[in-house]
DNA sequence: CTTCTCCGTTCCGGAACCGTATCATTCCGG
DNA sequence: CCGGAATGATACGGTTCCGGAACGGAGAAG
């Protein structure tokens, strides 16, 4: 399952990668914020602010904000926890799956075959 | 040379990507920033602000403050074109192509063993 | 009930970034 | 020589983000 990459096709995948999200005028996430998303969206549920802040090695503070935006772009939505109402569980949402699925077409697509412009 | 990615292999090797990163505390590159790095570093020279705003539908502000940021780091230096003094050349630096070459390091290690915290 | 701990949010001053518009310098054609 | 085009930098107003500290609500322990 171990994926095959050599060193210039690494770093050619990840320039065609950012290249085309950058061109496509998509909102400009940074890497956190990409970890963040794909961490909801890839790894088992329940995800809380807590529990995310010490799988990135971040601040609590981070993690909110980083939600407060996802969720203005309805990536992600916030309930809190019925059993512990600290709490708060990250949920995902329609738009984030679409989101996700389009972004890993690009990785697809761009592994496929480099943009040559 | 195309490299073989399924659905699943291309979203994970991302996340992990982008959380090593993050917990690694280095600088918080956006997509933009990460785009405009590795063409510098991945495609041949000449490299000028213009060329690059073209290349990444970008206006020119946005690869100038990039490059501000960028030089600060010394991952970038700047120099004017003494063939035509309008333009400016960007150019490498060692400490920027350590930079990119371990980061390169980095998507190779994700892509060999799926990090299993 | 009181206290202590845990969780997420908010506040704060400061920094970075955005898009648009404008500026200074340089080149070039007439 | 002179006006226009091109290039990169800068000014501006607004938004977002940062780290660290403080805060309020909710559970746990006594």
């Amino acid at each position: 399952m171990a994926v095959h990459l050599r060193p210039g096709e690494a770093l050619r995948l990840w320039q065609d990668v950012a290249v085309t999200e950058a061109r496509a005028g998509r909102p400009d996430l940074s890497m956190r914020q990409a970890a963040i998303l794909l961490t909801i969206y890839l790894e088992p549920p329940p995800h809380t602010i807590r529990g995310l802040a010490a799988r990135l090695n971040v601040s609590k503070p981070v993690i909110t904000r980083a939600l407060d935006m996802m969720g203005a772009l309805k990536l992600v939505s916030r309930h809190r926890d019925e059993s512990d109402r600290r709490n708060v569980l990250v949920k995902r949402t329609v738009e984030g799956a679409l989101f996700v699925e389009r972004f890993g077409d690009v990785i697809i697509a761009c592994a496929k075959e480099p943009t040559t412009p």
